[in-house]
DNA sequence: ATGAAAGCGCTAACAG
DNA sequence: CTGTTAGCGCTTTCAT
């Protein structure tokens, strides 16, 4: 195992103290131009490669950004980490990504290591059923600066970024109605989840604007997955009484949802129809393409990265500031079947 | 900002030595249990957290490793990443991974900045475009153990994990010659990435097999996107005379050419077939459902990072072995038009 | 223009 | 059982 090239062992070759060689590879001004030369030379021909572990010990600032998610394979999150990649880069900041596989424990640890780590900064997405937040407490004392994304938690002092979860469902579930749909059914998320509670806070807003009953039943609570569509769909269909249209809290559940309709033969817009917050880039190919809401999954990405980015680099200006990115209907197959004039865009 | 606790600010505090107080947070036998027990619980009181910066300059292995991969937005490497980082979870690795956005040097810079964070080792699925070898002859010469997996480069002596691109495509093709079609197309990837060129070779060999004619008109080479997938698609449109069926190297391209079929009024699977080699999770959803051989992602993951760990922990067993993993054709709704008996499965 | 000294936080080696 | 010394590779400060 070929040792690598050190500061001293260039010192040592050239006859001058390490601190020079220091200098010269940074370019500072205090040292003599032929010296200079000779480093980046002898810098080269050995291969040298400075060690950052070591830069980042002495330095008070690692430029390494902590970033944990619940799991990759989502296509939102997938979208908003890229975003996060490709900005981070740009400004020269590594990341340092942590999966919690939706398990509250790892996330913990995660932030923990990532603490322990020394990163400037963490940006993080909680699981699904992150309850306890000791670990918040610890990184607030901790003083560094977190920003939360997409699904975020309130009131602990930190910056959320997500989109408008609550308008835009309302509007979604709104623009239902004024196709002409009036039983609509929720298919909702963890209520302990911001995502969870805002969207079904936005149906029952679009309810209520529009006089419409908030009826229990036609309501079920479960995860975000596709798994918890199938389930949640289930339920509906056992209580008999289908909605005309189904809200579903995620495009996943949105998928469980059509699975299930296809397996137990409900036609899908025919027999009830649907719609949800999210989407996918297959979307297009899928059939029914499903109308929802999309959250603007990079920009949501990008701007927690630059809000992180500030509160880092600019410790001293105004506190915490939460943000809510709008979102778009894209209309697609379904919530289509009832025309009504005026409204179809 | 408060500074985070040091071994010398516990030191201090017990009036003791920080390397007994080192030793007592690591459970070292040589120290008294009394002592251990006042530092354990100091630690605890004033939430020391070790700094991972020190500690990995100090101990000659960071139990980290580089992941390098193209893009994260894609099927497969979604997958691969997620076993990876699951798997290097369980044995308590940290992933820093980079992501190259199909850049080449931005790849390389990449290796460069893991290089100097001392990783122990490094997983790189390489670019579309990667042409120079350069960097990994660096890498040789640092002698950190790396792993290609998926997108690979042979032959410079590094292990190499894939799917078994090759006979994968073969079977595939071979059965859908079984299955009656004798005109077959093929939409290539670019043949300087090893997934292009062993697919490519798959489909000859499955021709040659069945002594079909290599018609180089029904054959056009691209990249690996579904932008790629459309524009290949219209060439051979455009090229008039439509193969029976048309093998394209990726799912995404596989969708490229559903839209552009669809966009053009040619019906898929009636006026022209399609199989591909690769798959999404959606696909069931998709219409039609594309019939294809499946890599397995996470098996690939995980292999790739187990061989990686196996050479750092044990450097003296024997060199690179190069590995390719088995795939599966899943049957879905296109390339199932003509029945053969005993064939249809 | 150059370098000696000190320190970042931690651990290994050796003494006592 | 506990502590001293030394050093990981680098940078900052302060002489020269």
């Amino acid at each position: 195992m070929s040792k690598p090239v050190t500061l001293q062992d260039m010192a040592n070759h050239l006859g001058i103290s390490k601190v020079s060689v220091s200098k010269a590879l940074r370019g500072k001004s205090d040292i003599g131009k032929a010296t200079t030369e000779r480093v980046l030379a002898l810098a080269i021909e050995l291969g040298y490669r400075p060690n950052l572990l070591a830069q980042k010990l002495t330095s008070k600032h690692t430029r390494t950004i902590g970033l944990v998610v619940p799991k990759i394979a989502h296509h939102f999150l997938t979208q908003a980490i890229d975003a996060i990649y490709l900005s981070a880069n740009e400004k020269n900041y590594e990341i340092v990504m942590m999966v919690s596989e939706e398990n509250a424990e790892l996330e913990s640890k995660h932030i923990e290591t990532l603490l322990s780590m020394r990163v400037d900064g963490l940006l993080v997405s909680v699981t699904e059923k992150t309850s306890n937040s000791d670990i918040y407490t610890k990184v607030k004392k901790s003083n560094t600066p977190l920003v939360f994304f997409d699904r975020v938690i309130e009131n602990l002092g930190f910056t959320c970024i997500s989109s408008a979860d609550r308008s835009g469902s309302a509007a979604l579930v709104k623009y239902a109605i004024q196709r002409g749909y009036q039983k609509i059914g929720h298919l909702g998320g963890y209520q302990n989840v911001s995502i969870g509670l805002h969207r079904y806070e936005g149906y029952l807003d679009a309810l209520q604007e529009h006089s419409l009953p908030n009826d229990p039943n036609q309501v079920v609570f479960g995860g975000f997955s596709r798994a918890d569509g199938y389930a949640g769909m289930k339920k509906i269909h056992q209580l008999g009484n289908l909605p005309e249209i189904l809200f579903a809290v995620t495009y996943p559940v949105a998928l469980g949802v059509l699975k299930y309709a296809r397996e137990n033969g409900i036609h899908i817009p025919n027999d009830m129809d649907l719609i949800c917050f999210g989407s996918s880039e297959y979307n297009s190919f899928i059939s029914p393409s499903i109308t929802g809401v999309t959250p603007p999954a990079s920009e949501i990405g990008r701007l927690a990265l630059d809000s992180l980015l500030q509160q880092i680099e600019s410790p001293d200006t105004i506190a915490a500031q939460n943000m809510t990115v709008a979102v778009e209907i894209n209309y697609a197959e379904t919530c289509s079947k009832h025309y009504v004039k005026g409204v179809n865009h």
